[in-house]
DNA sequence: CTAGGCACGTA
DNA sequence: CGTACGTGCCTAGG
């Protein structure tokens, strides 16, 4: 049976936007997005419980109807829309569009005449009708087969309305509900009633007299001083009742028919809740709808067979002859550099598929599967290949031949997304539906002899995915193409993957006793530091981790001066708190941020206790698909973040120590990539020079700046520039660096344009940066890595100016993550290639940490030279310094 | 219980 | 009103 669903738009969306904060629902930028939010959240809950088959929004066009023009009062009164939510219709209907759910609005009519008149059609039709809606007059359309979901409260709790529903409520049946409406009144549409008759006694009146006809006929006959107050206003309530009449012929653009439900587009969707940070709520509509939507043209075929013994060769020959691709498919788990394979799906691009379970193989099935793994002639594809890797190494089936990984490749395309989730990728680009296969089947049956219904479903699931695996590599390596994208696609991040997986395996050592110490001594100095903070507030024990309590103390109890405004208060970070001690100088401050500086330290040390490996080493993940810069990121634990600019941290970098059978950790790092990439890609002669003559760039940059001789820039000159160097390449205002050096603007401003006056080239750089990025939509790094920056063209201004920022930063940043990447595969190359036992354990973003094997120290350190300082032909030289030590503080230089 | 906000570490 | 990340804690909300 169809299943008619129409709700109504603005009344859904105002009640969102008063349920819920708005301080808690706005973009980075600014934009609030509560009501949206909540009427999005609202819809999911009701597509899902509701299942409708056809679908409208409709809206409001403006408070001008013909009810307006019988009644210049109607709907007078009510306070003006919020500014907050004025902007959230236009996005709310955007985000409608994305789901290609269709919304109407009619000049004249409200949006319940639109539902009134829909709701009537989709009566005539047989349909049954749901109609959601905020507005009560919505309750004259309740019938047998119609019904109204009404708000109760906040955004999920919606009363079902149905003749029976309406009747215990009011007392009369939804047909009577306008009539005792008008009656009574209806105070948001400014319609008073009839004084001193409510409900109660509307509703006697018409059950008494039939309906409201019937009850004017016989107005004389109605006793009491409701009566005559009835007869006084009968007037009034007529005319009430006819403006709450729901006209139910508008003329509109389309029948119920056209308001079948459709697929939505998957690519506006993704765009639009990433734009509005939804990122929850995507989830959430993905999750419900994955597989119930019919916005798919079909499922993933496969025609698969669990392998029996001795097929694998015969079925390899087969179906992967010569250099035929083959997607793959691991099932198992991986992580912290190390994995199991419980089995793997494989499948040619038409859909023929198998599987097998490596720990049961025969010996010819398991050699056939070892050769053909290993065999770099023997192409495969594979969804985001690293942790499987890990597996399959761990399983002692090591891989080569990997030549696309869907997720990297994806990546290329589109780097800013949220993730790459195969399913996602399935619908996006073969427009088919991996059904159940996109649960990863991390499945726990391994050792098991006998295929239990489990394992069939687990080994059909795999295959689908080896599939849409194989099946996606040639659209996506075409996109790539199209993006001109496939140079780093096929020479650095695919070739990359490996040195990854090899640096998670390989871990760093640590030194577990000293961690453990250097957890005992932040304690302590936690401790000690609370007990301090305490004391200085008449030892009123407040939760020195909560920014609220913080704030009551600062603000309220000792009055200091406030500071900078949050979304939800003040303040009270590093800064702010360093600042209100030059003030104030009171005690809880300092003890406060000795406190803050401690706690920071041991949960750091506490996190990398835990993640200590069986072999006292800590292998971290390197996430290749997170930044959309183009670099790394560390995760489980996070080791590009280890402190190292305090000397507690730095003692934190002590315990990170050679392993046994090696003799040192060297440590590698570009000195102002960054800066020397800006000076490349601008071109400027100045900022060339300055690294052409080896001199100290900000010295150099000081003295052209101030325009004294480089001796004579004195350290505070030389660190204004400083700050200016660096903030160039992040967007940095007049009114920030201000606030940074502590100067005025004023100040800022004038430094800033003798910057200009002698580095010119950099500023004409930056500025063409951006108008190329806003005229073609992207920005690109020297190996042509894209990053797209659809808000360069935003009419906000905040969100306009944050795409302009990230366009000036992309291409530098990026590029020396590209030129990063591209020293990684050279040095490791070169390492091999030297016959070398030493080996690459980390990279912090422009640094390589090497474990260094006895004796091979110099031949490292020229390899790591030598590969990182010509990794690519630039204008200016990419300098590398070395340090070596038995710890990675030491190996620091 | 979950998600967002805050704070803070790195480059 | 400077980019890119990941983590942990607190807290408001469901």
């Amino acid at each position: 049976m169809s299943r008619l669903m129409l709700l109504d738009g603005h009344s859904l969306a105002y009640r969102a936007f008063f349920a819920l904060p708005a301080e808690n629902f706005s973009t980075s930028t600014g934009q609030h997005t509560n009501g949206v939010y909540g009427f999005v959240a609202m819809l999911i809950n009701v597509l899902r419980d509701e299942e409708p088959t056809h679908l409208a929004v409709a809206f409001d066009v403006s408070r001008q109807t013909f009810r307006s023009e019988e009644y210049t009062e109607y709907k007078a009164g009510r306070s003006a829309t919020p500014d907050a939510f004025a902007g959230q219709v236009p996005l709310l209907k955007e985000v409608l569009d994305a789901l290609r759910i269709t919304h109407l609005e009619v000049d004249g009519f409200e949006a319940d005449d639109i539902i009134a008149t829909l709701a009537t059609q989709g009566q005539q039709q047989d349909m049954e009708v749901l109609v959601c809606s905020g507005d009560r007059d919505t309750l004259q359309l309740v019938g047998p087969s119609t019904t109204v979901l009404y708000p109760r409260k906040g955004v999920s709790d919606l009363a079902r309305m149905t003749p029976a529903a309406v009747e215990e409520k009011y007392g009369v049946p939804p047909e009577r509900y306008s009539d005792l409406a008008a009656l009574v009144g209806e105070s948001s549409d400014n319609l008073p009633g009839v004084p001193g008759v409510g409900p109660k006694t509307a509703a006697k009146w018409l059950t008494a007299h039939g309906d409201l006809t019937g009850l004017v006929g016989a107005v004389d006959q109605v006793t009491g001083k409701a009566g005559q107050s009835l007869r006084d206003h009968l007037d009034q309530v007529l005319r009430n009742r006819r403006l709450n009449e729901l006209v139910r012929d508008v003329s509109l653009p389309v029948s119920v028919d056209d308001l079948a439900r459709r697929e939505w587009d998957r690519e506006q969707v993704h765009t639009l809740f990433d734009s509005l940070e939804f990122r929850v709520l995507r989830d959430r509509l993905f999750e419900t709808f994955a597989t119930e939507q019919g916005e798919v043209s079909g499922g993933v075929e496969v025609a698969g067979e669990v392998l029996g013994e001795g097929e694998l060769a015969g079925w390899l020959a087969e179906h992967a002859p010569g250099g035929a691709r083959l997607g793959l498919d691991v099932s198992g788990t991986w992580g912290r550099g190390r994995g199991d394979v419980t089995g793997l799906g494989l499948a040619t691009d038409s859909g023929v598929g198998a599987w097998v379970h490596p720990a049961t193989l025969t010996a010819d099935d398991e050699s056939a599967l070892r050769s053909w793994l290993a065999d770099p002639e023997r192409p495969k594809a594979m969804h985001d290949a690293n942790g499987p890797l890990l597996a399959l190494r761990a399983a002692g089936l090591p891989l080569a031949g990997l030549t696309v990984d869907t997720a990297l490749a994806a990546y290329l395309v589109r780097p800013d997304q949220r993730s790459y989730d195969l399913g996602d990728l399935t619908v996006r680009h073969l427009g088919r539906d991996l059904h159940a296969a996109d649960a990863a089947p991390d499945d726990s049956s391994q050792g098991t002899l006998d295929f239990s219904a489990d394992d069939d479903e687990a080994a059909r699931a795999s295959m689908t995915r080896a599939t849409a695996v194989a099946e996606l590599a040639p659209v996506l390596l075409e996109q790539v193409e199209g993006t001109g994208g496939t140079a780093l696609l096929t020479d650095v991040e695919m070739p990359l993957v490996d040195v990854l997986v090899d640096m998670e395996a390989a871990g760093i050592a640590v030194d577990t006793d000293a961690l453990t110490e250097l957890e005992a001594g932040f304690a302590d100095r936690v401790e000690q530091a609370q007990r301090d903070a305490w004391a200085a507030i008449d030892d009123e024990q407040i939760n020195l981790g909560s920014p609220k309590q913080l704030q009551t103390v600062l603000f309220e109890t000792l009055g200091l001066p406030k500071t900078r405004k949050t979304k939800t208060g003040y303040t009270t970070d590093a800064d702010a708190l360093a600042d209100l001690y030059t003030k104030t100088e009171h005690p809880f401050l300092e003890a406060l941020l000795r406190h803050r500086d401690a706690t920071r330290l041991r949960v750091t040390v506490e996190g990398l206790i835990k993640s200590v490996a069986d072999d006292g080493r800590i292998h971290t993940t390197y996430q290749q698909t997170i930044a959309a810069t183009g670099r790394l990121s560390s995760t489980d634990p996070n080791l590009q973040n280890i402190p190292i600019r305090t000397e507690a941290g730095r003692r934190i970098r002590e315990v990170f120590v050679v392993g046994e059978g090696y003799e040192s950790l060297m440590s590698a790092d570009y000195s102002q990539i960054e800066m020397r990439v800006m000076a490349h890609l601008s071109g400027d002669e100045g900022l060339i020079e300055a690294f052409r003559t080896g001199e100290d760039l900000h010295r150099f940059v000081g003295a052209r700046v101030f325009g004294v001789e480089p001796e004579g820039v004195t350290s505070e000159m030389r660190s204004k520039v400083k700050a200016m160097s660096y903030g160039l390449a992040y967007g940095l205002s007049a009114f920030g660096l201000s606030k940074q050096l502590t100067i005025s603007t004023a100040e800022a401003t004038a430094l800033m344009e003798e910057y200009f006056e002698r580095f010119g080239g950099v500023r004409d750089y930056l500025d063409g940066v951006v108008k190329e990025a806003a005229k073609q939509g992207y920005t690109e790094t020297m190996m042509g890595r894209r990053r797209y920056l659809p808000d360069l063209d935003s009419s906000n201004r905040q969100r306009r100016q944050m795409a302009e920022r990230m366009a000036l930063n992309a291409p530098i940043q990026g590029s020396a993550a590209d030129i990063m990447k591209v020293a990684m595969l050279r040095s490791v190359a070169a390492l091999e290639q030297a016959g070398l036992r030493s080996r690459v354990l980390l990279q912090v973003h422009d640094e390589l940490v090497v474990e260094v094997a006895p004796g091979e120290a110099e031949q490292v350190e020229a390899i790591l030279r030598e590969q990182m300082g010509s990794a690519v032909e630039m204008d200016v030289p990419l300098d590398v310094s070395v340090g070596v030590g038995r710890t990675w503080h030491d190996a620091a230089h």
